[in-house]
DNA sequence: CGAGGGTTTGAAGTGCATCAAATAGTGTGG
DNA sequence: CCACACTATTTGATGCACTTCAAACCCTCG
């Protein structure tokens, strides 16, 4: 395994989003009980509904929030890329996990403890309001989602998928891009089997022209490709919100 | 139109679950700016990313939240009961509203400032943290709510909605329930067509032994029903959530 | 009674899933 | 550095679920 000259977890939670306004002695609140871990691919850190005793800072890889079926279906509900905070909704209501989370790249996470964060909230009303931001921009994104999965087809919604990696590269013209994770991945990312991803990759592709070599992309033309995927949503391309 | 013996601001607010537990002067503080109002179907509170100034607490009647993609489809996020509060997600993030609304069924509601409310939450620990649990809360609604339109078939995602209309009447027995709305507003919240909506109820009706009436709905067995449903969902009958 | 919207039914088409198999890619041990 | 094993990805063939378009039916309300 890699040595990473090891971040702290103090130097890890001001990187992070959501940290970065927290002062100097509301870090040490929180890092005081915090723990940094790195995980394999394909570790379980929990489950559905299962008590929460922690949330998690990613600093490194990325991870899958999924649900499970009684009949063993999954859906997932996001993956998340390094930066992110989650876990923490389990504060609220019957500190259960709303969802699952697997490791599926190598990641390097701090464990925080649920019951600290709660403490911030209770005594720290500028920390619950950036709580309260945070949780308002996951409700957009989740209403996104639903919007994308009810309206657009496949081949949109990874026309769409695409424009939200690219984000900010503002250049009219080409763009080349790695997909993050396996294409199997962003194809249940997306609710779409990997078969379907496939073939709907190879119909964007012949729809705007798009190059791919494995999961190297190319993008000859934003514009074309915003074009196509953008109609079916009820945002304008570049998608604000996020 | 007809005449309503008036419920005041004050009553409505404290009969709504959000502002339950807040006190007299809250309350006063709330209601100060605040307006009831009456609509009609079909009106159209906000539209989707407009400049949002106001939230809204439903008394009566019932409000559909929606996107419109910019080819003119149309998601149903959501269709809210009495005792809702809706619009309030716009005071974080940009100010504008992440859905439109649109009153369905002849709607009694009050108009609250976003400022007023704004204020609580600064100025009142508690209060935010009330407004976090409800967001926390509808979180997991939207969760569940992607992992059904990923998994669930047509006739599974009405039976579920049927028992979540049930909630807690905990016969095992037979159960009798209207549509609380349009079969077509039903459709759309649950992401399909009309057509689709009649010929899955009719296939769930053969598979469970449901009786329809127009909008009357007897279920024989409510256990059957959620056999059927809830083998193609994460949480099992009786779902906790919501 | 007649108009108009809501609802159902029918026929045909489309998109995605499923099953099966071929191919490409990756990491392993020799 | 090669051969093998194993996984990821693609391709093909087929089926099913849902949509679309069209028309009939039903119900309510003026």
């Amino acid at each position: 395994m890699q040595l990473y000259q090891p971040d702290d977890v103090r130097s890890i939670l001001t990187k992070a989003p959501f940290f970065k306004a927290c002062d100097e002695a509301q870090l040490d609140r929180l890092s005081a009980g915090a723990v940094l871990c790195h995980y394999p691919k394909g570790k379980i850190l929990f489950l559905h509904e299962q008590k929460a005793e922690y949330a998690y800072v990613l600093n490194s890889g990325w991870v899958k929030l999924f649900r499970e079926t009684l009949d063993g279906d999954q859906a997932v509900v996001d993956v998340l890329p390094a930066g992110h905070l989650f876990g923490d909704s389990a504060i609220f209501n019957d500190a259960v996990y709303p969802c699952g989370a697997e490791i599926v790249e190598r990641a390097e996470l701090v464990q925080l403890s649920l019951a600290a964060i709660r403490t911030e909230i209770q005594t720290d009303n500028h920390f619950a309001l950036r709580m309260m931001d945070t949780m308002a921009r996951i409700r957009r994104q989740q209403d996104r989602e639903i919007e994308h999965r009810s309206l657009q087809t496949a081949p949109q919604r990874i026309g769409c998928f695409l424009l939200r990696l690219i984000e900010q590269k503002q250049e009219k013209g080409a763009v080349t891009l790695h997909l993050p994770y396996d294409k199997t991945l962003v194809a249940s990312r997306l609710g779409m089997q990997p078969e379907t991803f496939s073939r709907a990759l190879a119909r964007l592709k012949q729809e705007t022209g798009l190059t791919i070599k494995g999961a190297t992309i190319e993008i000859s033309s934003l514009d074309g490709l915003a074009r196509y995927s953008c109609g079916a949503c009820s945002s304008e391309f570049p998608c604000k919100e996020k």
